[in-house]
DNA sequence: CATTGCCCTGAACTATGGTTTAGGGTTTAA
DNA sequence: TTAAACCCTAAACCATAGTTCAGGGCAATG
């Protein structure tokens, strides 16, 4: 006979939370996971690949109301195959666009840790507040440097 | 003489709403912006760069306090440049990771989307349905799939 | 057969990152 | 010189994603 997980058991699993495993539950994302007559949940084999899903898609950023959705479709069988799919491409997108995003602006914060990385990051840093310094006293604005109290 | 900047022109420019370049000062963000004798805000040229980077840092998930902290040590002059180099240094290690897990979990993503693209989907879906009923019936768990009411 | 370790719910609480509103002053252009 | 377009603050409000707490019931081990 299959064995059957105690929540524990599943949250030791997943490295999350009861407490989260619990919120997931309320939020309708395990409408799969059963209760006995004490009200406990009982998880079984298979309830792992669903929730190994719901980690892929709460781990790309996808909201929890979007993935109750595609819960949801699971559980209606194979005629929301193309819905599903729909979903799964639209949010495939979303995150190619995020990485891309971030791989730039990854590529920019880059740039400034060479620059505070080279021989010269003093004179560069010293030359910048300058820069500053002048312009904000030529439009007559307050410096926003703190003066160094041993200089 | 240089330019100066409405809150307005600013938000244009970055694509923030005024509300966000508030908040932000609210938050000590903005320590460089000057107000005028009437309480507006007056940016100049080079708090674009300033607020170029928090943009970045915020676009790559690091925390407001911890912008702040970054921002603390740019006014705090050159002797900060070891902890500012630090701090990039390591907020690129955390981007490289979460780069690593998107990556990692949208391949899974992508092999589910295969699945649902495949001519045999329909099958594999309802092996899938299959099997997971006959797992919950062998342990006497409710069958988590939603009677189609048309067959 | 009691103590320890689990499990449950509902409700309150938290943190983060903003947005909205109320109330009021400033600037600009006709 | 007045209306429209801006600007300000403080405080309330919102969404998201959980976490914690109070109060109480099951399970298993010595």
């Amino acid at each position: 006979m299959e064995k059957t997980y105690s929540i524990k058991e599943v949250a030791d699993y997943f490295n999350l939370p009861i407490s989260t495993i619990r919120y997931y539950d309320k939020k309708g994302l395990l409408p799969f996971v059963s209760k006995n007559d004490t009200g406990y949940r009982v998880f079984s084999e298979s309830d792992f690949g669903f929730i190994k899903t719901i980690c892929r898609l709460k781990d790309t950023g996808m909201p929890i109301k979007d993935i109750k959705t595609y819960i949801d479709l699971c559980m209606q069988g194979t005629s929301t195959i193309g819905q599903r799919k729909q979903m799964l491409q639209r949010h495939k997108a979303n995150v190619l666009k995020q990485q891309q995003l971030l791989t730039n602006s990854l590529k920019e914060i880059d740039t400034k840790i060479s620059r505070y990385d080279s021989k010269d990051s003093f004179n560069l840093i010293t030359a910048q507040i300058k820069f500053v310094q002048h312009e904000k006293k030529g439009l007559k604005l307050r410096d926003p440097f703190i003066r160094d109290p041993f200089i």
